[in-house]
DNA sequence: GTCATAGTACTCGGATAATCGTTGTCCGAGTACGTTTGG
DNA sequence: CCAAACGTACTCGGACAACGATTATCCGAGTACTATGAC
């Protein structure tokens, strides 16, 4: 069980984009923050931009920034919009092909074994929900203060 | 993200072993239970083996039975017997690749994003963790009182 | 001097390979039982 | 009749392929800026 590698990638310029607003930051600048190869990491951001978190424009002076408020945009929002929607745990139902298996029943619902799986994946997933850009955004900033503006000098550096 | 297929056949057969105790059960049967691939699911159970959740015996009258008490057995420890102990979300510390970076440090446990992965995936562990094939056995018990004899009658009728 | 126009550089976007992990299969090592043969 | 040895069938165990998903890369479509030239 691996999660995408790329999820981690979006979390982290998710972040870095919190603290560039009103302007448009392309790929290749978010990927040379963490020297992280540009093709692949735009790829993960055009996931995000197709889920509605970031909003992209193409050109000179584009790039992508982000579509919500921070407030507005999960972590669990990131993880299913780079990782997909489906659960790490997926009963194939295979109480159906034993002995006295049904049909028509639904055995992700009636089997125990998928009900428990199902419920310690489901609090994780709410976990995640609960947490928002925002607050990661607001620790880091009460944890390192000086992060955001050496972010922001960072990235207006390379703008020359 | 997805989970090894196997972790489910895994819990399922070990639930099956609950009801078939002072015997060992040949994975060829407990495949046939489910018709699935007995070559793989035998894969699996050595996995279990290996992890000291069940004991294999060679040889004709052979194959594969609990270890210890159902009581003993997480759900977790199965989950970790086959898909491995690695998390789903690695923090890789792309931190330390930026602006800033410090060599010495442990992003792993400074950088905020990674925390948050990992204190909802540890939650995720610790559900699991308390959940015991006993509980799960019992549940099934309750929910469905004929199924633990209709299953060792499959097994023994199998055996002529 | 000003405006229109052509050119250029830059960006996203999706289509296209390479790599790794999971899935699936196979044959060999070892064991217990049944059978046979000698005493 | 009894016992010992042999052969056979059955089991796990690990080594070996096939498939699929993730990882990585590349080139094309579109846009804004810049430079150039005509009026």
């Amino acid at each position: 069980m691996k999660m995408n590698e790329g999820v981690e990638w979006a979390l982290h310029s998710c972040v870095n984009l919190c603290w560039l607003p009103e302007q448009a930051v392309p790929a290749a600048k978010l990927a040379a923050f963490y020297n992280l190869p540009a093709a692949y990491l735009n790829k993960q951001l055009q996931a995000l931009t197709r889920a509605g978190i970031l909003s992209s424009t193409p050109g000179p002076k584009g790039g992508f920034q982000l579509a919500r408020f921070p407030e507005q945009i999960s972590v669990l929002d990131i993880v299913v919009a780079i990782d997909g929607p489906d659960e790490a745990f997926r009963c194939s139902e295979i109480l159906r092909d034993g002995p006295g298996g049904n049909a028509t029943t639904d055995y992700r619902k009636t089997c125990l074994i998928s009900q428990t799986m199902r419920t310690a994946e489901l609090n994780w997933r709410r976990e995640l929900a609960a947490a928002t850009i925002a607050d990661i955004v607001a620790k880091v900033e009460r944890t390192f203060p000086a992060t955001p503006e050496n972010t922001r000098r960072w990235f207006e550096g390379l703008r020359t």
